[in-house]
DNA sequence: GGCCCCCTGTGCAAATGCGCACGGAACGGA
DNA sequence: TCCGTTCCGTGCGCATTTGCACAGGGGGCC
């Protein structure tokens, strides 16, 4: 049964009674119509319409035909409404995506959308690997470090992260606190392997302590963070983690040249919908916000217990 | 959504996740697979698929096309099934038609034929109008009178129906048995208005015998039978009416110029189809036996009653 | 009975749509 | 890093499809 359209011919054919009607809805001459419906019978060896002076009437082949293809024409009109219509609503899913480690920054956004608009769906991927939106994976991406380069992406600048050095009270206790940067030697350092090794502010630091300073390697930020916490040495941590943590000491305060800049990252072919933009704006609100206070850092088990045995 | 094609092309592109693998389902070159969405997307205003260099993923619309698209292809398939199908079985409605007066003869028939077909829905339409099988009326026709000549008709005989003189034993009692074709003067006969006045028996008779002596006109066949049961004159009828009533005596023996002949008659179009062959030869079956045997006739109270006062 | 209108059906020319070819890009494996 | 494969995307020439015009036929109305 290929050829949808000559269905779609034999089906105004049934319903208006004659090729000249069925012509005019379909908009194409009668002789298109009359060739359709012969291409058709012919395919399927059997006689649909008994043909007559004054029209075409319907075998009971055809009442068939016309019962499955008036469904059919129903489907696709109320599909034809959704597919136009759902660019202009909010609703459906939104699939967010970014790195684990700005979770706990964005989840209350994502709430917060998701009670502003019931009719969304919220799937928040977060992952090491990197979501990619030219394959459809996402809808907005939210990527950390330079600004994104990849074609077919918008990318509109969200947050300045700022970063600090910090240490956990049980490590000051044990090390004592630098007093500047200058005051650096003789004290453990948390470090990164892998893509996030090349943010700034770990280029900083093995640029200004030796090698063997840094005692502690990870491949998460959770984990470092974890370090942190343990007692592991001086890490870096997002200024909204580290300043409302009570176990947690500043280090050293915050430079800009260590800021860790949020990129706002949106396929062009989505950018345009209503739902994305809807998405878009919420979350920049949401971001003036970021600046004034602190989020509260979920302690994990780990942390708190390890935590725990320094003080 | 016009243009179903493109639709179905969709679809398929939805399904395999290619351009390519569309193309090669579809039995097209790619290059008009990627024309279809593309004319597809732009006339919805909505981009159906995210394209990269791996294939094409579909969006949020992308997907509910494919769903929708999948059960239309399901029931396009369906429907060709049975519509290439039911050519060959002996299935589904068989619309016969005829005039009322020879429905006694063809409905055990027609009865018997169901009951050997269970899958056949019967459906007798007997009418003083002539029902038209060019215009889908009926798949069968059982005609009577002179040859059908109509076109795309395939017209055979069926049997020759024998008319003889009836008269109820009513009438024979008050006015007496004629001897034969020269003792008719003085009685009274029953006649037809209408097409049906112009069988050779009726005209024989406006021929033989004076106009003022067919005291009694009908216009539909049972009222000419009611009146010669109810004692009217004598009237023409089928011999496998009249022989078996035990109320009727047969004032004429049938003529051969009389004789009604039965035309089977078929649309060229179903002629050729499995249920319409099956029919036509079962009737032909059954034709055979109505020479052997009369069918009682079924009383009509009305005639049941009035025959009765004669006696 | 005659006229008119509507509907079907077909030959022919034009146009849309198709296939083909090539270019480009990306992913995976060696 | 290079090469091979497998995609997508586009310009061009051609074939199938479409539109047009006209003929033919039947039904209804006057």
């Amino acid at each position: 049964m290929e050829n949808w359209d000559e269905i779609r011919t034999a089906f105004q054919v049934a319903r208006m009674g004659t090729v000249s009607g069925a012509a005019e809805v379909l908009g194409v001459h009668h002789a298109t119509v009359i060739r359709h419906i012969d291409a058709l019978e012919a395919r399927l060896g059997t006689k649909l319409f008994q043909r007559h002076a004054r029209g075409y009437t319907p075998t009971e082949s055809g009442r068939d035909l016309l019962t499955v293809a008036q469904t059919t024409e129903d489907q696709f009109s109320q599909l034809a409404s959704r597919i136009k219509g759902q660019g202009e609503t909010v609703a459906g899913e939104l699939v967010v995506t970014s790195i684990p480690g700005i979770s706990q920054l964005l989840v209350p956004a994502l709430a917060s959308f998701q009670a502003t608009h019931p009719a969304i769906i919220v799937r928040f991927l977060t992952d090491a690997r990197v979501f990619r939106l030219d394959y459809g994976e996402a809808h907005v991406a939210i990527r950390a470090g330079a600004a994104p380069q990849e074609p077919d992406n918008v990318v509109q600048p969200l947050y300045r992260m700022q970063i600090a050095l910090y240490a956990s009270r049980g490590y000051i206790a044990s090390y004592g606190k630098p007093t500047g940067e200058g005051d650096l030697a003789g004290h453990r350092f948390i470090g990164m392997d892998g893509d996030v090794s090349r943010a700034p502010y770990y280029v900083w630091l093995r640029n200004t302590v030796l090698p063997a300073q840094i005692g502690f390697h990870a491949v998460e930020n959770a984990v470092a963070r974890a370090a942190v916490h343990a007692g592991a040495g001086i890490g870096f941590l997002p200024v909204f983690e580290g300043a409302g943590d009570d176990n947690l000491v500043e280090v050293l305060p915050t430079r800009s040249e260590w800021d860790g800049p949020l990129w706002l990252v949106t396929h062009v072919d989505l950018h345009r919908t209503r739902k994305v933009q809807a998405f878009l704006t919420h979350l920049k609100e949401a971001a003036k916000d970021w600046a004034k206070c602190t989020v509260q850092p979920i302690r994990s088990p780990v942390a708190s217990r390890t935590g725990l045995r320094h003080t």
